[in-house]
DNA sequence: TATTGTTATACTCTATAACTATA
DNA sequence: TATAGTTATAGAGTATAACAATA
């Protein structure tokens, strides 16, 4: 029997057997699935989950929506500006040094809109799996998360 | 009961049942954690698994290296440079318009190294699971990638 | 015509350090 | 002193289009 031989003509590599390679590759085709259903809502995958974080904490501040997320502070400035400037969300000063933030109602349509194409976009790959399968994943993936999940330092 | 809170102090996200947000925060936590087991050999991940395809693939094009790994051709070629740059590699033309790629001896101990390296950070996290569910997500995450899984269009 | 390697370029996300104005 | 937001900047990975040399 020939050794599996994947498109490249390329036996396949021992990379294979390693859980982060696997994840690697599996979070790559489905960040790049999600940004092709994203596409024409000219929307980013960082500023939907950004919208959606503050549609379901309306008055949580930039810094909290970083820290859900795992984005620093300094990373979300550009992500907040640009739903800003859509008119996606808005800010009221909370104390002085914070905002708070909450989706308008242009906001509230794109965040359906988003729903609906994440919705689409998850069933394309969670049909690959029986329910058994999908539950081990969602059980299984959060525990890696918790080895090491500090956004900032 | 209250809802489940974070360190952010804001409660999970509907995210968290969402199979891509979840693959895309763990794979970044077991890359950011790769990156810092390579960081004193200063590979990059990208580096160190084009040179382990090297070197079981002796003889490979770096077009081929870059089917196997998802990496799109123009994007092989500082990740060779450097490889070449820092003699872990060598090439050797094939057919005029392809090289034939080898690791050098000086490569082949950054290889053991590297690998000795990878199986730590691995154990790191599939420690974190039972054989099973070991089983499971090596069996299910192979099928995501099987959904779009081209590297070049 | 198709393929290999290459250049140039832009985009997305991430990381660090330092500043300001508040608290 | 610590925190929220910000600026500036760099790094890593990815994407596209186009070109020369070769097949």
């Amino acid at each position: 029997m020939q050794p599996t031989r994947s498109a490249s003509g390329l036996p396949a590599t021992s990379l294979d057997r390693l859980l982060g390679y696997q994840l690697r590759r599996a979070s790559a085709v489905m960040m790049a699935d999600l940004a092709r259903e994203l596409a024409d809502l000219e929307m980013r995958p960082a500023e939907v989950t950004a919208l959606l974080v503050i549609g379901e904490n309306p008055g949580c501040s930039q810094t909290e929506v970083g820290q859900v997320l795992g984005i620093k502070r300094a990373n979300m400035v550009p992500i907040i500006s640009r739903l800003m400037d859509r008119d996606l969300i808005d800010r009221e000063r909370a104390d002085g040094r914070s905002h708070a933030l909450r989706v308008t109602e242009t906001g509230a349509a794109v965040v359906a809109d988003a729903l609906a194409r994440i919705e689409r976009h998850e069933a394309r790959f969670s049909e690959l799996f029986d329910a058994a399968t999908l539950d081990a994943l969602h059980a299984a993936l959060p525990l890696i998360r918790g080895q090491r999940d500090e956004a900032e330092g």
